[in-house]
DNA sequence: TGTACATCAGTGAACGCGCGTTCACTGATGTAC
DNA sequence: TGTACATCAGTGAACGCGCGTTCACTGATGTAC
C-alpha cells in the first residue's frame, strides 16, 4: 500500500532551497523557533535532516535568511508608500491596506516577521528596518503639521500596534478574520488617534 | 578571597520559593522561555539545579504559577476598575494608568504576561482573562452609547495595542522610558481611537 | 532541660533524551573529449 | 555518439552537548517525651 516511489535525485538544489523557506516559515510562524526542529523542517520538506546542511549553514542560518529576506520587503514596501505618496492621509490608507493584505495573504510571514519580535532583534540590520521607515513617515508628517501627536516614535508605535493588535486577536479566533474586513475601522481608528488634520 | 560563607539550611522554603518566583520572572520575560535553563534560575536563586524540584514539579510549572499569578492579578485589576467607574472615559484613564504603572513599576511583569502571547496560550484559564474583561468593558461602553467603534473584540485590541506597542518600543529603546511620560498622549488616542463620545 | 527521632530544603552525581551538526558515502546528472 | 570523470543533492548513521529530571544522601531544624 505504501507507495515506494523511486527517489528522484534531481540537482535543481534551487526547488528544495525554497521549499525550505517556505515549510521552515511556515513551521517557525506557527509554533516558533525554538519549538521547530530541524527534523521537522526536513520531514516537511520530504527530504533527511542532513539535506538541509547542504543548502543552509545552520538553523540560524534559515531563520535568519528568511527573517531578512521578508523584513527587508516589508521595509522597502513601507518605504515605498511613504515616498509615493504626497499627504499623510494617503500614506496611511495605503499602510493600512499593506499590513491587512500581509495578514490575509501571507498570514505566516505576517506572525514570523511581527509578532515576537524579541526573538529577531539579531537579525535586523540597520537601513532595511520596518520601524525606521514608519518613523519616518510619521516625522514628516509632524513637520508638515498633518499630525497632532508630537512624538513620531508614539505615533509609528499606535499605528503599529493598531494593526498588529487586532491581528494577533485573529489568529487567537477574539476577532473572525479576514482583517481586512476591519481595514476601514482600522485606518479611521489611527487617523483619528493620531490627530490627522482636516484637509 | 572568596567567601565562602557557610551554607544557611534554614527551613523556609517559602523564601526560596519566592526568590525562584522572582528570578525566573526576570530571567523568562528577559531571555523567554525556551533560553532559560531550569540551572540558569538556580544560579541566579543560589542553590544547585536540583533544589527547584522541592518547590516545582517542572520547570514548565514554574513558568505556569509564574504567568496565573501575575496574568489572575491584571485580570481582576482590570474587571475592578470596569466595575468601579460608572462612564467609560474614566475607566479607560484607569485602564491606560493601569498599564502604563505595571510597564513602569514591573517590566519584567508586563513583558511576561503581554509580550510573546503565543507562548501561554495554555496556561489562560477561562475566567482569569484579561482580554475577556477587556471586551465587556468595551461592549458595556457600545451598549450605552459611549464610542462609536462597533466591535468590542476590535476596539479591545485597538486599546490593548495602543498600549503593548508604545512599551515594545520602550524596550527596544526606540522610545525613552518611562511608558508614564506618554500616558496622557495614549489615552487621548484610545479615546480618539474608539470615537469616546463628549461628555 | 536533655535526648531521640522525624522532617525537609538542599546537594552532587548521574540519567536518558532530543537536539543541531558532521561525515563518509551514494548515485543521478552534467560535461569534456 | 560514446565514455570517463567531476559535481553535488541527498542519505543514514553517528557525534557531542546541554537539557530537564531523578535519586540517594546530608545535615540543620523542629518536635515529642
Amino acid at each position: 500500500m505504501i507507495d515506494a516511489a523511486p527517489r528522484k535525485r534531481t540537482r535543481d538544489g534551487q526547488a528544495t532551497r525554497e521549499k525550505i523557506f517556505l515549510e521552515a516559515l511556515r513551521l517557525f510562524a506557527r509554533r516558533g523557533f525554538d519549538a521547530t526542529s530541524i527534523k521537522d523542517i526536513a520531514n516537511a520538506v520530504g527530504v533527511a535532516d542532513a539535506a538541509l546542511y547542504r543548502h543552509f549553514a545552520s538553523k540560524d542560518e534559515i531563520a535568519s535568511a528568511i527573517f531578512t529576506f521578508h523584513y527587508s520587503n516589508l521595509a522597502r514596501s513601507v518605504a515605498g508608500l511613504a515616498q509615493n505618496s504626497e499627504d499623510f492621509r494617503t500614506a496611511l490608507s495605503q499602510l493600512v491596506t499593506l499590513l491587512c493584505d500581509l495578514f490575509d495573504d501571507t498570514p505566516d510571514v505576517f506572525a514570523f516577521i511581527l509578532l515576537n519580535q524579541h526573538d529577531h532583534l539579531r537579525f535586523i540590520r540597520e537601513g532595511d528596518n520596518v520601524v525606521s521607515e514608519l518613523v519616518g513617515i510619521m516625522q514628516r508628517a509632524i513637520d508638515r503639521g498633518e499630525i497632532s501627536v508630537a512624538s513620531p516614535e508614539l505615533a509609528a508605535s499606535l499605528a503599529l500596534g493598531a494593526a498588529i493588535q487586532p491581528a494577533v486577536f485573529c489568529l487567537y479566533g477574539r476577532l473572525t478574520g479576514p482583517l481586512g474586513r476591519y481595514r476601514d475601522d482600522i485606518e479611521k481608528a489611527v487617523a483619528s488617534a493620531l490627530g490627522v488634520a482636516r484637509k
